[in-house]
DNA sequence: TGGCTTGTGTACCGATCGGTAAAGTGTTAT
DNA sequence: ATAACACTTTACCGATCGGTACACAAGCCA
């Protein structure tokens, strides 16, 4: 039988998606096998444990793709300053200037977070080291490098919030300037 | 028949938090049921719209309350310095110092915003233009007032998802210390 | 060629979904 | 006394929920 699909992993984009627009209770399974084309046989082929799976796969996803494109870029790159101002920009696009939502952001809002709640929180646990660590070869002492970068991520996840709630992308982009500025003045 | 309840009003705040804890979809009418210890027919009498109406009902509430205890304040009180600091403790006293979610803004991050769109953008631009209005008479030109209500409220947003994110409710305290401490120097 | 793996399609399951209908019970006003 | 009203209870509706079972089709490897 014909395969609709290549493999796995280029199901979680459109999953994360899914998930991102309707919450994990509200991705009903046909809105997922319409959304990707497949039927509830191959889903359960792919995701033998059902949307709980799904959704702790695109989660994984997330993390890795923040793992390469952020995390360790603050890690590793030698002008600290450079690599907050790179990685802030990357964050711009991933949440598409403010039209996408943050994933990990919504699931812990409700419940369902309990479901996800290692992964939720090692998420942020490890973005907000990364950006304290970078603030601090930045010129940060300890401790305000570890206020600032809670502050940092509050605001981007407050910014999508708000930039989701007046329907205007643009506030996203003025919170990630004012970030900006906040980081790389010392 | 006995009547289990005194009001409608009475059914807001458990509406309220039904809908914080499971968001709009995963609030199914069992729950809703069990919590309020309503059956099927008492809720279709109160809101004979169904789930929709007491989403909308229990906004309004919501409305209502950050009205007479937050904007109007803003609005009215002679010292605006010191209408800021009350309004952000009772801020902090509303979100159970971060173990309770803003509903309004867990409603705006998935699909279910359409259909309290207004509501939403209305709360939000409502809670803007009061702390803006105060910002003002405390000393801010115009456009950086504006600018620091809007950074206001999406820390405040921000702090509710990172302190469930990470299962921290301190999280949101800092995140309000932080806030005042901005807003009142100048 | 024939089996084996991998994926797909379809039919089906019991449970629950949001919502409706209508009878019944209690209170209140006339 | 009685009629009107306000609320509750119960039974029910079709649709959809997440999930399972299984036959079947294609590609691959022996």
């Amino acid at each position: 039988m014909a395969r609709l699909v290549a493999e796995r992993a280029d199901l979680l984009p459109v999953l994360g998606e899914v998930f991102r627009e309707h919450g994990f209770e509200g991705a009903s399974l046909s809105i997922i096998g319409a959304r990707t084309g497949l039927g509830k046989g191959s889903l359960y082929h792919f995701f033998p444990g059902g949307k709980e799976e799904m959704a702790k796969a695109v989660l994984a996803e997330i993390d890795g793709w923040f793992q390469a494109h952020i995390f360790q870029p603050l890690h590793n790159e030698k002008d600290a300053a450079r690599a907050i101002a790179r990685t802030l920009d990357a964050v711009g696009d991933y949440f598409k200037s403010g039209r996408r939502v943050c994933l990990v952001g919504a699931l812990a809002l409700n419940e369902s977070r309990d479901l996800f709640a290692r992964q939720i929180r090692g998420y942020f646990a490890a973005w907000g080291e990364a950006l304290a660590g970078a603030l601090i070869r930045a010129g940060h002492d300890r401790k305000s490098a570890k206020v600032l970068a809670e502050e940092t991520l509050a605001a981007i996840q407050g910014g999508l919030v708000m930039a989701r709630a007046m329907n205007d992308p643009a506030l996203f982009q003025r919170a990630l300037v004012r970030i900006r500025t906040r980081l790389v003045a010392k």
